[in-house]
DNA sequence: GAAATTTGACCTAT
DNA sequence: ATAGGTCAAATTTC
């Protein structure tokens, strides 16, 4: 990557790259009369590359230089298991907050210190949704809260296994103010139970995972189906990888800030975005699949979805500064529990001959 | 009857 | 003092 900038303007760079691309694309297409879908699929993308960029720069003003560590020092680190950096003398407390063994403190209390890591997804679904779409964890909502300037209330979950296995990962589920069928998704801390530890989930128990108040044909999305979808899956983006023929696939990747999900509509977006992008996000985000589990299943009375995941980035376990800002978004269609993608399947045709590096870009 | 959800109360960080 | 996060009893669902 280019060194002489610093990550977050890489990044910035290129977030508003693929923001423009995209608009062209939009351009263009808007003089074809007939594709509405793929112009919906166009907007949505740049509405999230300019979410991206906005997110990059807000953090930029507080916490950059920790996310840079960040997303350098945590190459490998799998969103399924962001605490278990080999070697790395970190601990779950009881209520799931990572600690260095140095800064564990008496908690006294069950009331959680701020988290070491969390990672946020967003799910949009602007076609509509019925049901939930899982993430292929079980869940059980413990609490709602009413978040002050925020239209609607924060849901708490906790793993299904938290008594049985200990596990004591949880997520927040927020809808979003601005954009009602987009959901604000926090992941925190690390499944522990079986589901967690396993590469190939368990399928799910029949009496959770799809309580049939919707049916319908939500292809790769369900999360139920997901299992040979995400083989499927694995199976594009490794094609994607071996041809990447560059040297950092070490680093995390990221996926189409439009979905994967458009995949039902658009059945040729996906794999020539795979086959053809550079990896030029790929230090910048930790990448996975997600299906997100949408408890206001009432919320989208459509059978047709779209996902809009933003991928979520993994605080160094072992900084010693608390790192919740969400910086980066993504798109893909599942939870952290598919670890291991490390490349970008952004549409983006960079222009190679864009002066990134002109002096005074950034200043 | 067991499991999941709801919701008001409680706890704690800011 | 306040807001966010969690607990746990009550209620609902299966």
């Amino acid at each position: 990557m280019e060194s002489d900038l610093s990550w977050e303007q890489n990044t910035l760079i290129n977030e508003l790259i693929q923001g423009m691309e995209v608009a062209r694309k939009l351009k263009a297409d808007l003089r074809m009369p007939y594709s509405v879908d793929s112009r919906d699929l166009l907007v949505q993308r740049i509405l999230s590359s300019y979410e991206k960029a906005l997110l990059i720069l807000r953090c930029n003003a507080s916490s950059t230089s920790e996310l840079q560590a960040m997303s350098q020092a945590t190459p490998t680190l799998l969103p399924e298991s962001p605490l278990s950096v080999h070697g790395s003398p970190l601990r779950e407390d009881v209520d799931g907050t990572i600690k260095d063994h140095q800064e564990v403190k008496h908690d006294s209390k069950k009331r959680k210190a701020t988290p070491k890591w969390m990672d946020h997804v967003r799910v949009s679904c602007e076609s509509g949704l019925e049901g939930p779409h899982e993430d292929s964890y079980n869940w059980r909502k413990y609490g709602q809260k009413d978040i002050l300037g925020a239209k609607y209330p924060r849901s708490y979950y906790r793993c299904t296994f938290r008594n049985t296995q200990g596990c004591w990962a949880t997520k927040q589920v927020q809808r979003s103010d601005e954009d009602p069928t987009v959901f604000d998704i926090t992941y925190r801390g690390k499944h522990t139970c079986s589901q967690g530890n396993n590469a190939v989930l368990p399928p799910k128990s029949p009496e959770k995972q799809e309580k049939p108040t919707h049916s319908h044909n939500i292809d790769i999305h369900r999360a139920q189906a997901s299992q040979e979808s995400l083989t499927k899956f694995r199976n594009i983006l490794s094609v994607n990888t071996d041809n990447l023929n560059n040297g950092d696939m070490a680093y995390p990747f990221t996926f189409p800030s439009t979905s994967f999900g458009c995949m039902k509509q658009d059945n040729h977006s996906l794999i020539p975005w795979a086959l053809e992008n550079e990896s030029f996000l790929s230090d910048l985000y930790q990448t996975h699949l997600l299906s997100t589990t949408i408890p206001e299943s009432n919320y989208f009375p459509s059978p047709t979805f779209q996902m809009n995941v933003f991928d979520g980035i993994y605080s160094k376990p072992h900084s010693e500064s608390d790192i919740n800002e969400i910086i980066s978004t993504n798109t893909s269609a599942t939870n952290s529990p598919i670890p291991d993608f490390n490349f970008s399947l952004d549409p983006v045709e960079i222009d190679p001959n864009f002066p990134f590096n002109t002096p005074g870009l950034f200043s």
